[in-house]
DNA sequence: TAAAGATAGGAGCCCAGTGGGCTCCCCCGCAAC
DNA sequence: GTTGCGGGGGTCTAGTGTCTAGACCTATCTTTA
């Protein structure tokens, strides 16, 4: 007997627009918070300041030939699908997640080249009561990308290896939805057909590993980190980066010595500058256990008109 | 406090000689009957008919130029690393194997272009007491790829949707092991740069989702089952793969009319391949639960000297 | 082993015999129906 | 919405905003220390 099931994701225009409904606020906000969402994005939303009819002209752009209005969803639902997208709530999630510690929060930090690695920064906060400041300390933990050598045509190439990849995200222990920062993988015109397919290959490895594995995967552009810690110059900026991941974990300083360890520098930035971003938020949780707002599209046929709130 | 972790990575080129003498025998029988390993590539291995001396020449490839003898390793054990590193045994996973009823076996075909589609078959083996023969009937079921539409630079593009993508592998319920055979993405050297990240992209993101999700990834290079199904002719091979995938699957005709449902046609026509050098094999356990060996590895520093059998 | 510099690159299988020969897509935008 | 055809293509953010300017790599291979 053969049969067509209809997978879970038809209807997924009208699941997406019910679930952009319930958690737009949540999200946008944790994304203003974090710097992630210029004004421009955020003032699609409604739910920030303007108006609802501007959602539905779209972002204005891409209409640059095609006059035909086809255009049914704007730019800003565009990016918060795809970003939703990127997180996939594991089935016992919403337990662990009550059962989560939430004094101490984990974000993790991704460079997802063949050379990259992984960082891990856990803050704990500490609410001293003889002083108004709360401090807080942090461990940072840097793991370089598993490979291997593959054979590719008749060459050896290096070739990341997901089965180390999804051991490595196992021993971090870290609770279901805790937030992972991948470089946005985005090649240069005159680089080579392979640079693009392994940049290709390693964003969406990594990023399946994640979104399986139960994480909440946010894409980060290299600028945004680099403008943040003024590592946009003209000059070394490879060098540039290990020396302010340095002086940011001076601890670290003997694993950054060298050229090559510039993916950890740049995985220990990327995480490093999720929290400053989150810290200047002055968020009480962890910020981007708001984006994930997998569970409510888990149960949204459940709760749908309830489901306004975490 | 800044720690380092050695990640679990480390010495994995011992782990990963260890883990061969134990796995050879397995996976290489496995290959063979599959024809995925070509005679060339067995009798590099010397369980299969060769010397141990061949196997440390090498594959006798790549140094066209290169007069250092740096190689350390055979292609073949190249080869076969890779292939391990698809596989990543889930934490409750031996039990599952054994409490699961071995007398259907699932395989998974995939293509993974962003118009492709998985294919599931189910085979039921009926063991007939009355005739020699034994039947067996089998269940199809084809699901076109999650995507959605995603802001690409100025544009509108259609993105894998890894969301979905697990979900989709979750509503499977398929045992933990089972073998997914996903083609290998191998773009032409005239392809833009886009269509080479666009194969990266995909091939990594079904990749990762199946290892984290447990699943036994096998990559298939397409021309294998082109040319079992010989569909290696010149004309409209589009659309005679969608021919002789409506004439192995009758019912699922009306799925594969048009001409986008080709890649449904390919996860199927995989799918069929794989059952077809299964069944030409004679084994009468799934083969590809051979192929796993990933539980040997997690158990390998307990049972290294014992573990010479599953 | 690490670093620097330069360019932007198929890969796989089979057969015959350690290289040759042959095969194979994909993405993306636009126009037409 | 689907098909057919033809060529092989950056993308992102922020600002001067419905466009422009300026920013950003990567992989792979060879040589040298």
């Amino acid at each position: 007997m053969e049969t067509l099931q209809n997978p879970p994701h038809m209807n997924m225009k009208m699941k997406m627009k019910m679930k952009m409904k319930m958690n737009n606020r949540l999200v946008v906000c944790a994304m203003l918070r974090l710097g992630f969402a210029s004004p421009k994005f955020c003032r699609a939303y409604s739910c920030c300041g303007s108006s609802e009819a501007e959602v539905k002209k779209g972002g204005g752009r891409r209409r640059k030939s095609s006059s035909s209005s086809k255009v049914v969803v704007s730019d800003s639902e565009l990016k918060q699908n795809w970003l939703s997208s990127l997180s996939c709530p594991l089935p016992l999630m919403t337990r662990h997640l009550e059962e989560h510690n939430s004094t101490s929060e984990l974000v993790i930090g991704i460079d997802p080249d063949v050379s990259g690695a992984l960082a891990l920064l856990k803050t704990t906060h500490h609410h001293n009561s003889s002083s108004s400041s709360s401090s807080s300390s942090f461990s940072a933990q840097v793991f370089d990308t598993p490979h291997l050598q593959a054979l590719v045509g008749k060459r050896v190439r290096k070739r990341l290896d997901a089965k180390s990849m999804v051991q490595l995200l196992r021993t971090l222990d870290a609770p279901p939805g805790t937030s992972a920062f991948i470089e946005q993988s985005i090649p240069f015109p005159q680089d080579g057909k392979q640079g693009w397919w392994c940049g290709g290959f390693g964003y969406g490895l990594w990023i399946g590993i994640l979104v399986a594995s139960g994480f909440t995967v946010v894409p980060v552009p290299s600028s945004i980190w680099k403008r943040h810690f003024e590592l946009c110059g003209s000059r070394s900026l490879k060098d540039e980066s290990r020396n302010a991941a340095c002086s940011l974990f001076p601890s670290m300083a003997s694993l950054l010595k060298r050229k090559k360890d510039h993916g950890r520098a740049e995985a220990l930035l990327i995480a490093a500058y999720v929290k400053a971003a989150d810290e200047r938020s002055n968020s009480k949780h962890p910020v981007l256990t708001c984006i994930i707002s997998g569970e409510i599209d888990h149960t949204a046929n459940a709760s749908m008109e309830t489901g306004l709130e975490i």
